[in-house]
DNA sequence: CGTGGCCCCTGTGGGC
DNA sequence: TGCCCACAGGGGCCAC
């Protein structure tokens, strides 16, 4: 479901929800969608198949007693920091959200919710419950002890997507031989960026997704940075894309959609030159773009 | 080593 | 109406 932008938008909403709020309450309903330090490493679904129940969760690793400090996001995760040094790092997958609906508010849905905190304000009175939903269960938490492993884990995922350059970009992936989609999904050569707006990148920078990596200009790298980070800053500005089942911490949609240009429209009329969009299968995922406006390239051709 | 293929899940919408 | 299939905004692992 998320990319850079309707995390953000999460990030924003729930930070002027729960800055400040101490944690009175854990309840974790499903054990499998949060990792600790402890736990072997990998992805949930690998841990899912182990037949050795994991240790329980100390809920102390997951904020209680803790007033939370930071409401933070790199790419596509995001993260709430607590006093105690202690940090949740929240990834929301395909389906995953994350709730803040206030006191007395009701949630849009009470299934597949995984992990649920109680919250104070800072004077004592309730601030409601934050709740953990994913019905795919793609996403989950990781338990971190301390800011320094947080910072570790992000240091592995390469720059914003909204303060990338075309440098950064060169240097992660022009070496590659792979389609330039591909190195545009890969959280270590960019962190936020997903299959909408992989797609409406390159439809504005005017490359063909299966372009090799390789074969770029500076030119070129410095064009789909740029068209990225302004898009992406747009795409936040709109709140986020809400295709199906997106919402912010507070329930609401967000209107980025209307910045899509390709994705989604296979077959539909280029806005730009009018011509029917292609679509197909790059990097394993649906991909639209135009034929005429991103020119497929051949080795030899000069750009 | 880089890379494509496969897998992890549930829900939904379209065609029959 | 109901069934079945394809597909969905993500990413980890494992053969090559």
């Amino acid at each position: 479901m998320p990319e850079l932008p309707e995390v953000e938008t999460v990030r924003r909403s729930l930070e002027s929800r729960v800055l400040g709020c101490t944690v009175s309450g854990v309840i974790v309903r499903r054990r499998d969608v949060i990792a600790t330090p402890d736990d072997p490493p990998g992805g949930f679904g690998r841990q899912r198949r182990l037949t050795r129940a994991p240790k329980r969760v100390e809920k102390a690793d997951l904020l209680l007693g803790d007033t939370i400090e930071g409401v933070l996001r790199h790419g596509k995760q995001l993260a709430l920091a607590g006093n105690s040094e202690r940090a949740v790092l929240i990834h929301l997958g395909m389906t995953g959200e994350v709730m803040a609906p206030g006191p007395g508010a009701r949630l849009r849905a009470a299934d597949h919710l995984h992990v649920l905190w109680t919250l104070r304000r800072g004077d004592g009175a309730s601030a409601g419950r934050m709740v953990f939903r994913d019905p795919r269960r793609f996403g989950g938490i990781w338990t971190l002890p301390d800011r320094g492993a947080l910072d570790r884990r992000w240091a592995e995922l390469g720059p914003d997507g909204l303060a990338v350059t075309g440098q950064q970009l060169r240097e992660r992936a022009g070496g590659s031989a792979r389609a330039i989609k591909a190195s545009l999904l890969d959280q270590r050569v960019v962190a936020g960026v997903g299959n909408i707006y992989a797609d409406e990148g390159l439809f504005r920078a005017g490359i063909h997704p299966e372009a090799r990596a390789g074969d770029l200009t500076s030119q070129e790298w410095d064009r789909v940075a740029r068209e990225l980070r302004t898009l992406l800053c747009e795409a936040v500005e709109l709140r986020g894309s809400t295709l199906r089942d997106y919402r912010d911490a507070g329930g609401f949609a967000g209107d980025a959609a209307r910045l899509h240009r390709v994705y989604g429209r296979g077959g539909e009329a280029c806005v730009s030159c009018g011509n029917s969009l292609a679509s197909g299968t790059v990097a394993q995922r649906t991909t639209v773009w135009c034929p005429l406006c991103q020119p497929e390239r051949y080795p030899g051709s000069v750009d």
